[in-house]
RNA sequence: GCGUCCGUAGCUCAACUGGAUAGAGCAUCAGACUUCGGAUCUGAGGGUUGAGGGUUCGAAUCCUUCCGGGCGCACCA
């Protein structure tokens, strides 16, 4: 019973049960909580049983809560009851109770549920850019936001696969190939090309790939019968060795690396329309022009569509090209029934904003061939938008001017750039400040964090160098009751709130809630330690009165471990001392 | 036009999926400390949660109609 507010969620059911005769069933369905109120003066903890349940027992919630208060009165845990404006039950509860949850904490050091996920595989896959060049900040959101995503689902219990889907078949690989090879006749001949076609990638780090493909065949590459596809598959491999060097100096190392053009090759685009096709659910036909949107050579086309509509999409969307081969979104539907054929039940996409539009028919086409049996779940993150000197900084991937993400790695630091990114709920737009993150590092919320970790190392330290000899591997001969500050409880509190933080954010896949927490976790510390500087008797270390320095000492390292498990979570460091 | 996300303090953002008096940081102003490391702390001012209507004990949150913005809208990925 690690979870303070399940215990007491727990104890407060049953005896509302056993007086108003209500199954356990219809408690534990209604939305009945019991939380920390906003406004102290509305006690320490509070609950709202009478007026979900009020109608379940036909009675007034005020009434109710006054006879749930006479039967709770006499468990000890209790203290201070009372009733609040239209039912709420307000309660404080006794100091030992709190203090037997950090007893536990400590002993255990289990800060929250680990079994949630138990037997629950999940498929998280993030990234998967083009690779056609270098990720730029545009990449970094989801690559952040996904990676986080997956080790709070790890943490939890579940089984996860972290996933990168390379997109290394269609059009936008031949154009890769087409412009190394630009570049290649341009190294041989030592001659840039005066006028290059209008579908060409200039960025430089083609010249480099295109130098390495000259190292490993020679210059007569491009005699060969074969250079075509030979350019193209050392494109590939050696942008995605970029991409994969690039996302480990963020500390992100994806398990599994699924290639599109395999999949084909394989035949499973094949297998997968058949299997719709026998559900059938695919047909010929002709979509209806699109409004709004002027496209200058549409002509109504007789398609292969696939019967989206049918599962909640707004029409039934295309599996062929005009050229007979398959549409990215019939190798994507493969691909998303691969990874469940692989043992995956719950799938969750990463996607950038500009993918919102694809996620009913991805649902639809999972929800067909699974029978319902896959969850999925496409987390949206919106836009960065790059600000410096107050100005937008614009991407342009044509015109190969963007900043890359090593770049960014190198000049902001990997735990800046995590904790930022995750500072944010994924939904809402991010506005990333590029001078104020690299010059005024001190407004980073990250270092706020890391400092009060770093703060409590120098605590303990200091303990050693004054020669205080205390067991803090085992507590049990602490005395906890030694805490009777009331901003020490505060703390506390805020300490055994971090499991319901966890819940909610594995719950709703919002793992920027942790870095929230982190920071108002943080603050609580620093308040606490500033009181010491300007009463003597508040100082952590009281060499004249050992048993309370032992206490504070149990409620300091409670605090660093919550504090590392989050940041661990997030993917960011723990120091010990700030450089 | 349709879909989708969003609109909260001067700025950047939260708000435990319907809870009580909507909270932080930055900026502004006023304070604290001969430091268990000042990358710190305390306090003040700042709000009709874009607007109207609805649902109920109770709405930033759910429904609806507007207004404003981002993204997307056959045979690209």
């Amino acid at each position: 019973m690690r979870n303070i507010n399940g215990y007491l969620k727990n104890i407060i059911g049953a005896e509302f049960s056993k007086i108003f005769n209500v199954s356990n069933e219809t408690i534990d369905n209604s939305s009945f909580v019991v939380e920390y109120p906003k406004n102290k003066s509305d006690g320490e903890l509070s609950t709202n049983i009478c007026m979900v349940l009020a109608k379940e027992i036909s009675a007034n919630p005020v009434e109710a809560a006054k006879t749930l208060i006479k039967s709770l009165e006499k468990i000890e845990d209790f203290e201070m009851l009372e009733v609040a404006g239209p039912g709420f039950l307000n309660f404080n509860i006794s100091k030992d109770t709190w203090f037997r949850f950090l007893s536990q904490l400590l002993e255990t050091n289990l800060l929250f549920n680990e079994e949630i996920g138990l037997n629950k595989n999940i498929n998280v896959e993030y990234v998967s850019a083009n690779p056609t060049g270098p990720l730029h900040i545009g990449h970094c959101r989801g690559a952040v936001f996904g990676d986080v995503l997956s080790n709070l689902l790890k943490v939890t219990g579940h089984n996860v696969t972290k996933e990168y889907y390379i997109n290394d078949a269609g059009t936008q690989i031949d154009t890769l190939a087409n412009s190394t090879i630009i570049r290649i006749k341009e190294i041989i001949n030592s001659k840039s090309l005066e006028d290059y076609p209008d579908d060409f990638y200039p960025g430089e780090y083609l010249i480099d790939v295109a130098k390495k493909i000259i190292d490993k065949y020679g210059t007569s590459i491009l005699e060969n019968d074969n250079h075509f596809s030979t350019i193209k598959g050392e494109c590939v491999n050696l942008l995605l060795e970029n991409i994969k060097e690039d996302l480990s100096k963020l500390s992100i190392n994806q398990d599994i690396f699924v290639s599109e053009k395999e999949l084909i090759t394989q035949g499973k685009i094949d297998k997968t329309i058949d299997e719709l096709k026998n559900m059938n659910l695919i047909y010929k036909g002709i979509l209806d022009k699109p409004k709004g949107k002027q496209i200058e050579d549409w002509e109504p086309r007789k398609q292969l569509l696939f019967k989206s509509s049918e599962y909640g999409d707004e029409i039934d969307r295309p599996l062929q090209k005009s050229d007979g081969e398959w549409t990215y979104f019939a190798n994507d539907i493969a691909y998303h029934y691969d990874k469940y054929l692989r043992g995956s039940t719950h799938l969750i996409d990463i996607l950038g904003a500009d993918h919102g539009g694809y996620i009913k028919r991805m649902s639809a086409s999972i929800q067909a061939l699974t029978n319902n049996k896959a969850r999925f779940t496409a987390k949206l993150c919106q836009m960065v938008k790059l600000i410096s000197d107050g100005k937008e900084l614009k991407m342009s991937k044509r015109s190969g001017d963007f900043i890359t993400l090593s770049d960014l790695v190198k000049e902001v630091g990997s735990d800046s750039i995590r904790f930022m990114m995750m500072y944010r709920k994924n939904e809402a737009p991010l506005e990333f400040d590029f001078k104020k993150v690299t010059e005024q590092s001190k407004e980073n919320p990250v270092f706020y964090v890391q400092y009060a970790h770093a703060r409590i190392s120098s605590v303990l330290n200091n303990l050693h160098s004054q020669n205080i000899k205390l067991n803090l591997e085992n507590f049990s001969e602490c005395n906890f009751s030694e805490l009777n500050d009331l901003s020490e409880i505060s703390l506390l509190k805020k300490i055994l709130d971090y499991s319901n933080i966890i819940n909610t954010s594995v719950s709703l896949f919002e793992p920027h809630r942790i870095a929230y927490y982190l920071y108002e976790l943080a603050s609580e510390f620093h308040s606490l330690w500033s009181q010491g500087k300007v009463d003597n008797s508040k100082k952590f270390i009281d060499a004249d009165n050992i048993p309370r320095t032992y206490a504070r000492m149990a409620l300091l390292i409670a605090t660093q471990r919550t504090i590392k498990s989050g940041l661990d979570i997030l993917g960011v460091s723990s120091p010990d001392e700030m450089k």
